[in-house]
DNA sequence: CGGATAGTTGAGTTATCTCAAATGCAGTGG
DNA sequence: CCACTGCATTTGAGATAACTCAACTATCCG
């Protein structure tokens, strides 16, 4: 039987080391955990099955262009970055923010362009797990797949949010929700305490992934602030008011 | 060897019969084609794989609701549908309009609640695959899994483009592109000649397709026929200068 | 024919945008 | 340490795309 994990900075199974599966936060959240999870019950390492390096890359670089073929398939391990679509004359969509453990796309192990424009917002470390080897992988354990096929579900139900806060909602009603929206997902990765969270995004940002002006993104954030609902200076944003801003979120 | 594919009111190797895949115009574009595809390379049926039955339902009647938990994957054969996220208040928000050999969503393979409304516009008769069936064959065979993976893709594109549109277009654009788009995707499956296709939808749909009001729909419409650049009566629509209107799509 | 649903049109309102100027803040080189 | 440059944010004033409301017309269906 083989293993089914491999690093190539270290060997998987020995003692935690900086920079590998086994130090990291989140790999409960993401495809990593499966893997892993096949690992240990597969036991120890004779031949690996996935083979990931590691890339460490400063913040506003891109990690992948909309047209640019590859054949990795880039998780994230640390920091922020983004997933945009930009026309031609400018104006731009951000999809998602991507937190430590997300995969690009959940459709990434399948295509070799993601059609995605991913910039870091932070320094971000990411795993290129191939491509090729990923998708034998699936096809040879099931429960990856459906590990998968699950992250999938919620990728899809998070866009499909999007759309509705996009199409349907108020700007208050849609830098709430993204902002709660963050405040939830750090907090699943124990990266946020008392409603408060590290807070990397510009304004730009938010505004690019609201549909909104970065104008009135600042006009919005300020009316937020002057209700005291949030707190929000040097980069880290709390919550004051939790309910109220769950009213604000929802309420039409 | 056993066959893959039976449906319940015929023998699918005989020759084409009313309602069956033989005589499907659209077999060739979705996880049907592939299941048949599967089925000639197996052979002669002894067994089937997968069992579907078929439904016809007339306009406007609910196909599923959000949280109700189902064991079928419903996939389109005839008519359009809807696929909807509806708010409290009565705002709602179309995510796709599904057409002949559209699955509702590509996740519901491995998911029992869609978290979606989808609701039949015309008269529209489905295939309802059982759920834990599919998944057995998805599993046994990569082709298929290969196929859904490709669907997958574009589902994902095309929601990729809807928030784009709903976050960073305007109105003009919006409904031009929703327009094409269902062009295209008419045309592929030979349900349009010349520009011309079959056009059910109501103003309302477009609104809640496009996150705008059917008032402004209207307005936008009566527009677009003013300047020549389409035409729309009895249900049916023609686009009469394609390249204009092609502008009319992409232009800040 | 009557009632319901769908579409049109106009008038007035508003959320959000554009433009522009002022302030703050962080990093760089001298 | 300071001056400088470039980016980010704030704030105000005015413009506009899209909305709401309301009345009217058209279309469909029994």
């Amino acid at each position: 039987m083989s293993a089914l994990l491999k690093y190539e900075e270290h060997n998987p199974y020995g003692s935690p080391a900086s920079g590998s599966c086994t130090s990291c936060d989140v790999y409960e959240f993401n495809i990593c955990a499966a893997i892993r999870k096949r690992s240990e019950a597969a036991g120890q390492a004779t031949e690996p099955l996935l083979v990931a390096s590691v890339h460490t890359i400063p913040a506003r670089r891109t990690i992948s262009r909309p047209t640019e073929w590859s054949e990795f398939v880039p998780v994230i391990c640390r920091g922020w970055a983004s997933s945009t679509i930009a026309l031609s004359d400018g104006r731009r969509q951000i999809l998602s923010f991507l937190l430590a453990g997300d995969m690009v796309s959940t459709a990434s192990p399948f295509e070799s362009t993601s059609g995605l424009l991913v910039e870091a917002i932070t320094e971000v470390t990411y795993r290129n797990f191939k491509r090729s080897d990923l998708k034998t992988a699936l096809f040879e354990h099931p429960d990856l797949l459906e590990m998968l096929a699950k992250a999938w579900g919620e990728e899809r139900r998070s866009i499909d949010q999007l759309a509705v806060d996009l199409g349907r909602r108020t700007a208050d009603e849609r830098i709430a929700r993204l902002i709660l929206n963050l405040m939830d997902r750090l907090a699943k990765r124990g990266m946020a305490q008392d409603q408060t969270m590290d807070f990397p995004l510009r304004q730009h940002h938010i505004a690019d992934a609201t549909g909104l002006t970065p104008v009135h993104v600042s006009k919005v954030l300020s009316g937020f602030r002057r209700s005291g609902l949030i707190d929000y200076s040097n980069r880290s944003l709390a919550i004051l008011d939790v309910a109220s801003f769950q009213r604000v979120a929802n309420q039409r």
